[in-house]
RNA sequence: UGGCCUAUAGUAUAAUGGUAGUACGACAGAUUUUGGUUCUGUUUGUCUUGGUUCGAAUCCAGGUAGGCCAACCA
């Protein structure tokens, strides 16, 4: 049975099937990937899907995977960027076999480029970016080549030799590959490969002011490495020719790259120019604001590495385009949170109910599950007495039909506590409700119940007395539509405007011994954490995700 | 309008020429000292037109739709 449940579980995706046949061909005898981030932004969930992906790959096949920054590009390339990746890299659980850099290789890059000047096949242009824009024709006009085309090897050569040697501006020369101007892929159509620009590098500092393409890096870097599969997005399919090209005219170790789409996740971005833009500008406050899909604002919003991995797992991988549910997100932390957080009482909209029967002065200590999913969870106390709150929203005067909470003449159950009835309702001169009289009955009490009474709905509450204030901040989507990025115009117009909502928390006296590593359940809220901005005066919790709530939707429903 | 990629349920993803399955969602019910959790059941799908074949989601051709490509970004 389980056996048969195993192989139903194995069906593999198309870069698996891939490499079992490679395994099985005997074209590789291990497997070796690679996570190639530029350090030009922080990582989001989107990243983690790749990184998921290739670490996974090399964890089932019993390989390995490097983590090579792609920084060839100095002017948006910083360190801060780099210490932020490794955290979140190592947060989600991953373990890189090497830590590598694209810039590690420039001297080699650099060999490379030659090798090809020599074989005639590339050479340096003085054109302008204009230019060489113009010559390089539209998809169905094909371009033109000029006269610097036309260049000797030895002058090329001469020339690619001062281009590092800093005797031009930027811009003023670049090498490119000679493929094919009438290409039908642009990317054919003799492509740019060095580029000069004056500008201090995050690791090589000043040595050099000729930095490579992409297209002259990264495959070059797979395959110093001898990478085996190197998977990317599906924007990098007219490269392949290109990385293929460039990897069979140096003679080189051959990687072999495959794509798969890119994580679209709704109601956010995951743009990193259009998230550093959020945070420069101010919509967020930081990139691991916990509204942000960053990998670390998921982490501060409460989102366990655990269940990221999963969702990772479920949504697949495949080659069309996708717009995957937020709400997929949230059934895995909900789910994984479910298992570990620890239930704690907490009211926000507190309305008081003095429990008229119960003997004034009077405060005895009931015992609650810290967990009901978890049998080691242990329990803590609560203190209990005459007086306590209750959500507002847990009472109504004049209650519609399946309403199972507090109302006149109605019984509910004080979680953890006895079984109390409504007995009067307390107003001002304007009719609000300022308090509610109840009854208990004292043999109802949890865990030695002998009433017989059976009652629909359980409440949470807080003793009066030993409320404690907390801050919470409760968070919504980012954006009011499905898919900013594909919306008419600046994508910010779709920022929503109550994506942070912060309120107070009364809650019970427990929680005061809240960790920053602690999970919680606030019963029939959902799950929260502590925020990094909590200080000794101030416990603040950021809410992680709400609990389903079936009753909100019956409510909608009408 | 040149080339490339993709098309299976609301959203994702399997089925590799032989019974269209799984997850999330939705809906209904059971259980419940969280209207949570758990459990049960129901619903909804092969873009289209041809062709090959005993048999097509799968192979072929045309169409349609969506995406990507003309940065000295990656």
């Amino acid at each position: 049975m389980s056996e048969l449940k195993k192989e139903e579980e194995k069906s593999l995706n198309f870069i698996e099937e891939i490499i079992e046949e490679d395994l099985r061909t005997g074209k590789y005898q291990s497997v070796l990937t690679r996570f190639p981030p530029e350090p030009n932004g922080y990582l989001h969930i989107g990243h983690a899907k790749s990184i998921c992906l290739n670490f996974g790959l090399g964890l089932k096949y019993g390989g390995k995977t490097n983590l090579r920054f792609d920084d060839t590009n100095p002017v948006t390339e910083e360190t801060e960027y780099v210490e932020s990746i490794k955290e979140d890299v190592r947060w989600l659980g991953f373990n890189w076999a090497n830590e590598f850099y694209a810039s590690d290789y420039f001297e080699q890059l650099y060999a490379f480029a030659e090798k090809l000047i020599e074989k005639g096949l590339a050479y340096v242009d003085d054109s302008s970016s204009e230019q060489i824009a113009k010559e390089k024709g539209t998809p169905t006009l094909p371009g033109i080549r000029n006269q610097y085309s036309e260049r000797s090897i030895d002058e090329n050569l001469q020339l690619f030799a001062d281009m590092r040697a800093g005797k031009y501006k930027d811009g003023e020369k670049v090498l490119r590959a000679k493929i094919d101007m009438a290409s039908p892929n642009m990317h054919l159509r003799d492509p740019l490969m060095y580029r000069i620009k004056h500008a201090h590098h995050h690791r090589t500092g000043d040595a050099w002011c000729i930095y490579p393409m992409y297209d002259f890096a990264h495959g070059q870097s797979d395959s110093i490495e001898n990478i085996t599969h190197s998977i990317c997005t599906l924007e990098f399919i007219p490269h392949r020719p290109l990385y293929d090209w460039c990897i069979e005219n140096l003679e080189i170790f051959p990687s072999k790259q495959y794509e798969f789409a890119r994580l679209n996740l709704n109601y956010t971005i995951m743009s990193k120019r259009k998230l550093l833009q959020l945070v420069n500008e101010n919509h967020v406050t930081s990139w691991d604001d916990p509204r942000m899909p960053t990998i670390s604002g998921l982490r501060r919003r409460g989102y366990t590495a655990e269940s990221i991995r999963e969702f990772c797992d479920k949504i697949g991988v495949a080659k069309r385009d996708n717009l995957i549910e937020f709400g997929l997100l949230e059934f895995c932390i909900r789910e994984h949170l479910n298992r570990i957080a620890l239930r704690r009482m907490v009211v926000f909209n507190p309305i008081k109910l003095i429990i008229t029967n119960y003997p004034e002065g009077q405060t005895e200590q009931l015992s609650s599950e810290n967990n009901p999913e978890d049998a080691d969870g242990g329990v803590r106390s609560i203190p209990f007495s005459r007086e306590i709150f209750i959500e507002a929203d847990d009472f109504m005067e004049n209650p519609p039909k399946k309403f199972f909470r507090l109302a006149p003449g109605q019984k509910v159950r004080l979680k953890s506590a006895y079984i109390i009835q409504c007995d009067e309702v307390v107003k001002d001169v304007n009719l609000n409700v300022t308090a509610i009289h109840c009854s208990y009955i004292p043999e109802s009490k949890s865990g030695s119940d002998t009433s017989g009474l059976k009652v629909q709905g359980t409440l949470h509450w807080v003793n009066a007395a030993d409320a404690v204030e907390v801050e919470v901040r409760e968070y919504d989507r980012l954006f009011k539509v499905e898919n900013p990025a594909s919306e008419e115009g600046d994508f910010k117009d779709y920022i929503n405007p109550d994506s942070l909502k912060v309120v107070t928390g009364y809650a019970e006296p427990a929680i005061k011994e809240a960790t920053q590593t602690d999970r919680f359940q606030f019963m029939r809220k959902g799950y929260y954490c502590l925020d990094k901005d909590t200080t000794a005066e101030k416990l603040i919790f950021n809410r992680t995700v709400t609990l389903k709530d079936a009753w909100a939707k019956e409510v909608k429903k009408g």
